[in-house]
DNA sequence: CTTTATTCTGTAAGCGCTTACAAATTGATT
DNA sequence: AATCAATTTGTAAGCGCTTACAGAATAAAG
């Protein structure tokens, strides 16, 4: 069943079936429907491959994550795929874990099956590609590369990003406003989202002027069970603090834990901030405020801002979106 | 950059290097590896389109699934694209949603790219994409169908499946034989997999000359709260239980939220019981015993199979993967 | 040094589609 | 009715690869 078998049942030629097929205009009114019909009772579809082999393009985007299964990531995957899907594009997914080699191996894979762009989901990528990022840029002249929360100024590559520094800088100073003193940091990765996060932690407390303490901005595995060792560990060695901003829920979580280890109460002797707002800040008991990333709305941005320079418009390097503080049980200013 | 290319600076024909490309044992060691050689001097890839239109197949699988950001599916969904990716097949991902329509617009994107199979990862699948399953069963003759903890008996359809039943049975025999006597069985939905949980729950108590309370057997929201507002009806309205059964993690968290608002200690008033042992369930305080239900060995099983399938072996059309009872601070048997 | 079997390589015909270009049809204009 | 422009259609040449088949080269055997 091919475009010969319809060409021939509707009595016109193959060239006519293929313009029907791609919405040329140069078909009469008549033809057009007759051939529809005739695709139609035959079931006819297209073959993809000679498709993408005559027009260079299968409508597929490349979607790389470190991990799916990261609440985080998943839900960007989820709302790439759809908005992805309901422009005409289909979603071929790359899981790269954490390995540098890997994330090399994930991205020459996509560029091969001739994807028509690479979404790359996680602020984690554009740092680990490749040191001065030549990779990266390099690939940019090839074919549009979208960051989902990351950010590299180069052409050919497009970020969305969330306003992480204004959220940070915005949770903390509430924290601090609210007579907190010492507040412990906590982050998993020194990513370009990670970066301007602690940023805001400090410039929240400078512009207070009030002392940046080193001791307090720890770095920890994405894991609840490493948060809440590290939080001990530091109290044990006689370290205290009454807040806690995190990078991400897990650390949230594990924060909690650790406070009900201690006995301690929330928020009374001590606050804790998430990030992500994602299904574990509600898990908690007392449910944990958390710093709403919007990402479905960042994942609608990218896939508009694709589909923007896919048309040839000119579309900004940058988008950033406003993040929004989800006031829970573990603040309670 | 084509295989004429590499084929004039190789100084041979196409087919040759066509050959090398496909590991055709006809080509001597010598050209090969010049031809090798060559193809890595020019950075040569061939073209994905030109060569599924050969070969009629592209490598490439599809997934679906309801929603990836669903934790359990969003592992799922990591792990199969390891597997797949370590076979050398790509992942083609389509999130249906719930609704009818979409799952069989989802399906038939997937076939019309044709993928050389599909996976439909979740149980929620077989009885949605049509009553009788004619749909899935004709689509079985023409492409290996797997599916994740779903089961349909057919031509061309492969199921792994967690053994359910015998993961609820056992947990509920564990809870009755520690004292138990009035426990609650909430599920999400009557899938495949649900209708075994529930038919475990209901063996655990009948092998034990118990009687099946209807009244204790609730469906509800894959949603925390709705999970706890409805146990709080059913406990305002007089019911009483001192187990609670669910057939998803969020439900439990639902449940040790419930037992929080009403002040009752777990797992002494009311012991909690989980499914998936997902992150969810290490998030609360007490941590909740749940089901391992060994997402990664599924996946690695579901993959194995389709391979095997591929090379044209023999294969069960359903292979049964035990459960673990993970015992964490919500039961005390 | 033939002859024959074996291994290796090249030729050419697809795979199913797109599209430039030419040809045919239609309609408007004189 | 003849002319020209505009619209619609068909022809045929790719796109880059695979593979059946034929042909060349090599090796084994006489």
């Amino acid at each position: 069943m091919n475009i010969y078998d319809v060409s021939k049942r509707a009595g016109v030629s193959i060239a006519t079936v293929s313009r029907v097929l791609n919405g040329n205009p140069n078909v009469s009114e008549k033809t057009r429907t007759k051939v529809l019909a005739i695709m139609d009772e035959l079931g006819y579809t297209p073959n993809v491959f000679a498709r993408g082999l005559g027009l260079g393009t299968m409508k597929t985007i490349g979607i790389m994550c470190s991990d799916s299964s990261d609440p985080y990531l998943a839900n960007a995957i989820y709302h790439l795929e759809q908005q992805l899907r309901g422009n005409g594009y289909d979603s071929l997914l790359c899981c790269t874990g954490s390995s540098l080699e890997n994330k090399r191996s994930c991205f020459e894979l996509l560029l091969s099956k001739r994807v028509d762009a690479i979404i790359l989901a996680g602020s984690k990528f554009v740092e680990l590609i490749d040191k001065d990022n030549a990779y990266l840029i390099e690939a940019g002249k090839e074919l549009p590369i979208m960051l989902v929360n990351g950010f590299l100024d180069a052409p050919g590559i497009y970020s969305t990003v969330c306003n992480d520094y204004g959220a940070v800088y915005y949770a903390v100073g509430r924290l601090l406003d609210s007579g907190r003193r010492d507040i412990l940091y906590l982050y998993t990765s020194h990513s370009y989202s990670g970066l301007n996060k602690v940023q805001g932690y400090k410039n929240a407390l400078t512009d207070r002027s009030l002392p940046i303490r080193r001791e307090l901005i720890r770095q920890c595995a994405k894991d609840l069970t490493a948060a809440k060792e590290l939080m001990e560990d530091m109290w044990n060695s006689g370290l205290r603090f009454d807040g806690v901003m995190t990078s991400d829920d897990s650390l949230a979580v594990g924060a909690v834990k650790f406070a009900h280890a201690k006995g301690m109460a929330i928020p009374e002797d001590i606050s804790i901030i998430g990030y992500n707002n994602s299904i574990l800040s509600y898990c908690t008991n007392p449910e944990i405020s958390s710093v709403d990333t919007k990402v479905k709305e960042l994942c609608i941005t990218t896939v508009d801002t694709l589909m923007k320079v896919f048309d040839g418009g000119s579309v900004p390097a940058k988008t950033v979106i406003a993040a929004d503080f989800i006031q829970k049980q573990t603040t309670n200013f």
